[in-house]
DNA sequence: GAGTGGTCTAGACCACCAA
DNA sequence: TGGTGGTCTAGACCACTCT
């Protein structure tokens, strides 16, 4: 069974689809619509809803209900790509990664977990937005045990705990600098629907989902030197990994 | 400001995020949703549409609108993961990995770029359901270029492009036993809101985006061996990768 | 059968934008 | 000012589940 707001659906997807309407472009009023297909006006917005909830328009108040732009974002399939690499698909764009927030605070037990540290420790905690033209393209939490931070600090004069201290350098090198290089990363990547926080903050349309990834940075003994949470708008990124494979040499 | 039916929609989050309305229970019934905020049916009905949207919760009809568990997934944070796992989080339920269509095609522009092949090329086509207990969590769409399958066939006599011919081994072994070792894979992750074709073959409850992996595998030379799309529902699954990191080393 | 959510209507009023 | 989408109502009927 069908419903009646389905098959409005259904029909204006697929002429969005076939590029009947492009992106964009317009798809018809809701009067239009109304007296198209002879339903109320509620089931037509019900059609309408739908489709912005699957990311495919935006209805604008006093404008129309406008197609978006949902090109795949997978361009750049060069084999030679970074480990890790915002999307190519907009160029140029000013990118910019700025401290928010910074200080000390006690770890909850998410963080104390990651971290293997002991109840009660104390880490920094940092807050980061990294925008790629206007928009905030991401927003990252970071927590970084006591000892590391202090090292840092001791070392490259560089205090994590204060936002208006800027650094240029980027953490890992400052780790290293500290006597702490970093070995490997872990990264778990989930993605969910926003909550209102962040649909505020990534000023996201309806319909798009945030990318959550886990980290934790850890020292060649596999030791945690720290963790981030990213959470990011995927339309606006996408993450790029490269797998090293051990075949053919002896496994 | 805010409307009616973000009002309600706000007060309802609330509850169950502070644990009022825990995983498992039902929020109240849209009677009694109007009753106690003296709206029409309709109102109550855009708040609870809202949060099913946000992935909060799921109406069932005859039975209630039931809150979700959205406990985050990211169990399992030994530093000594494998490369790729499924969630820790449901422990031990059956999985499988099924080979649902296969066959020879003339591949498309996408795939062409992918594996570095000129136009007209034959490649073969597979696509995979993965399971997990009774639910499909991902379904793989597979290309594999013309020289490799054939390698492949004579080799070990597996034909790739038969879905009834079952492979026990996996595909990496499979190729190393042809002569062509993986050496390293690229992975892109992003993630958005599924088509109805997905909604149905992942059985997606509304509000779950799908989360899209392209890869591509090649050798030591950089030749691509193989290419991927993964589509996971992304309340079943996440991936977890370790990244080495190069500091300290003279770098 | 009683209670749940899902769809749909006809009409109203409001907020927003562009000419 | 006229057209756009957004909210809300009061009431109806339907599909489904559970007992």
């Amino acid at each position: 069974m069908t419903t009646r707001w389905q098959e409005i659906a259904n029909a204006l997807r697929d002429r969005i689809e076939d590029g009947t309407y492009p992106a964009g472009s317009k798809i018809p009023a809701i009067p239009e619509l109304m007296r198209d297909y002879d339903v109320a006006r509620e089931t037509v917005r019900q059609a309408v809803t739908r489709l912005a909830n699957e990311g495919l328009v935006t209805p604008l108040r006093g404008v129309g209900t406008v197609v978006r732009d949902t090109t795949p974002v997978q361009l750049g399939y060069t084999a030679s790509a970074p480990a890790r690499t915002w999307d190519v698909q907009t160029g140029e764009e000013k990118t910019s990664d700025r401290v928010i927030e910074a200080g000390w605070e006690t770890a909850d037990e998410d963080i104390l977990a990651r971290l293997q540290l002991p109840k009660g420790s104390q880490v920094v905690h940092r807050v980061r937005h990294m925008t790629r033209g206007q928009q905030i393209a991401q927003v990252v939490d970071q927590w970084i045990p006591d000892h590391v931070a202090t090292a840092i600090a001791n070392t490259t004069g560089d205090d994590l705990a204060d936002a208006n201290h800027q650094q240029s350098t980027d953490l890992y090198s400052q780790m290293t600098a500290a006597g702490h290089p970093p070995a490997w990363d872990e990264e778990t990547i989930r993605s969910r629907m926003p909550d209102p926080d962040e649909v505020a903050v990534l000023e996201l349309p309806v319909g798009v989902p945030v990318q959550i990834t886990y980290r934790v940075t850890s020292n060649d003994k596999d030791q945690p030197l720290e963790t981030a949470t990213f959470v990011a708008a995927s339309d606006r990124m996408s993450q790029t990994f490269r797998v090293p494979l051990h075949y053919g040499k002896g496994e």
